[in-house]
DNA sequence: CTGTTAGCGCCTTCAC
DNA sequence: GTGAAGGCGCTAACAG
């Protein structure tokens, strides 16, 4: 006697074989639509699996395969909307080119993010996409040398050995806001960054205090903020603002910060634009909605995600870059009430 | 000579082993913290992991456990922050049990998201939240007859047979809604749905006629957003309040679709709340930061996300409820400028 | 306490 | 065109 199914399961290819009376090998050829497979069989196979709601059971087919297609991103919060866009992106492109995301969110108290995604790791991904923000171009070089996949980080230009690196030009964008900001003859210009994110903070910040000491207005910082969100920016534009010395104008690390912004101006009756102007980054389509809208750097969110899953595909092929690579995108302003 | 390890890929087990001086046997033992383990034992296959940098491979184990620690979860947009915090709180939920979460979005081309959750199966989770949304219930029904795992339910109240569901209670909230904005002198209602939730508008638009039937104003409806988000909302505001005899307050079917009324009105020069009153659905943060900020019935998302991640795992251990089962959340009204 | 055997569901290789 | 072996990485069940 055979074994009895007890299994609740799903139906097996052996159901299905015994079902079409063929061997599993047949059923294997019909599901991965190997040529070789005569037409009336294949029509039997098919009509079993119908019946028998057979469905391939990936992690045997990837245990085998040592190819899962599926994609691992990862992010520290898809609740902010420029990651989750670009979560959007990505999943987007995955389903267009039959791939599976995955997605998670990086844990800042599991060893920064690097347990999360080890653990993506264990799910048998073929490849991972993540937004650096905690971690730092080291981890992501250590993380990428013992992957034993493709890797690619998307918000960062770092030049790290087999990584492919997705990000806007940091400089450019500095220009645009201070430029704008100096044209619309603001001087003194805070600038609201973030601790948690060090190296994009760092890179952002840089730029910016280049753009301004190229112009003709005069910086002040601060990074103070915890986590890059709308309450975090409130209070720290709060005490910056009333620490600082009239500053007129702010410029937000992402958008959400310069919402929090916002708030900490109307809290403390200044008025945006004409007391303080308001700039951020990213541009979320919240910003559109706020009071006055938010001036802000727009990031192509969608287009970089896609960018992203490409260059994972390519590293597939043909391996990953040795020396790293870095992939620019340029920024765009979008001027609204806030400034 | 034995096989050579020519795979870039990770070390497995028995690479442990070998390391080790062990049997496969003992370093799944230490993995699985197995208690029947020599000490010093254990110690070593330990240095061996470390120094290999080993993770167990979670397709393998899922495929011989039958049981992969991995929940589900879909939902067709996580760019609305209420799905995006819903996922965050299973998230958080799923970590603090050593779950592991794979995030999907539910491709409305695909056979109403029926395939999506299909491909969510074959990675083999060991249950499924999620939000309904284009989904009917009988839908629903046949997915967990089917599924082989725990289907839970978010954001829609119904019985289905081998089902959790969690949701919000309709009537309490369209009363909460329509005492507030009746107090407030408005008279002629607009309720502003869509039409690919079927049938969570449903449930939310008759609560909404009935308790505006019990109050002292009159109902118009409008069901004609297509996806609910705020470029949708303000394109169907506007020609609902275009064509609308003198309405004075409008209810959006969620904060997104509100935010697009609001837009709708400044479009068309009427003051909020004095010429219309705006109220939304769901309490996203963005709200607080409209112009005017947004009145609002707040769900609470990371709650009822506990409630889905504790359900599956409850259904797991004692199986389903047979015929279905209801878990109701009070609402809570949220009165900002809008209104 | 540790090792051996068997097999999860599937695909690759090689027969026929 | 189809089937039979073998094994992917891992753990359950049984030795000892």
């Amino acid at each position: 006697m055979k074994r009895m199914p007890v299994r609740a399961g799903r139906p097996t290819i052996i159901d299905v074989a015994t079902e079409a009376g063929v061997s599993r090998q047949t059923v294997s050829r019909v599901v991965t639509n190997h040529p070789r497979v005569a037409p009336a069989t294949r029509v039997r196979v098919e009509k079993a699996i119908a019946t028998l709601g057979y469905r391939p059971n990936r992690m045997a087919r990837a245990l085998v395969t040592q190819t899962s297609l599926t994609f691992g991103f990862a992010a520290i919060d898809m609740r902010d909307p420029h990651f989750g866009d670009t979560c959007f992106g990505m999943q987007v492109a995955a389903r267009e080119h039959g791939y599976y995301l995955v997605v998670t969110e990086l844990d800042f108290d599991d060893d920064r993010g690097l347990g999360t995604l080890e653990t993506l790791l264990t799910l048998g991904v073929d490849g991972v996409a993540l937004f650096p923000s905690i971690l730092s171009d080291s981890d992501i070089e250590q993380f990428a040398a013992s992957c034993g996949c493709p890797v690619v980080m998307i918000g960062r230009a770092s030049k790290v050995p087999n990584v492919v690196s997705i990000a806007m030009d940091e400089n450019a964008a500095a220009e645009l806001v201070v430029d704008h900001l100096v044209e619309r003859g603001k001087k003194r210009i805070g600038i609201l960054m973030n601790e948690i994110f060090p190296e994009v903070v760092h890179q952002r910040y840089v730029a910016l205090r280049e753009a301004i000491s190229n112009g003709t207005a005069v910086a002040t910082a601060a990074v103070e903020a915890g986590y890059p969100r709308i309450a975090q920016g409130r209070i720290a534009a709060t005490t910056f603002l009333q620490r600082g010395p009239d500053l007129d104008a702010l410029i937000g690390f992402n958008d959400t910060m310069a919402m929090g912004a916002l708030l900490a101006c109307d809290d403390l009756g200044l008025r945006v634009p004409q007391d303080v102007a308001i700039v951020g980054y990213d541009g979320i389509p919240f910003g559109a909605l706020t009071n006055p809208p938010l001036t802000t750097i727009v990031q192509d969110s969608i287009g970089m995600a896609d960018a992203a899953f490409r260059s994972l595909l390519s590293c597939l092929e043909h391996g990953p870059p040795p020396e790293g690579k870095v992939l620019l995108w340029e920024p765009e302003l979008l001027i609204r009430g806030s400034s």
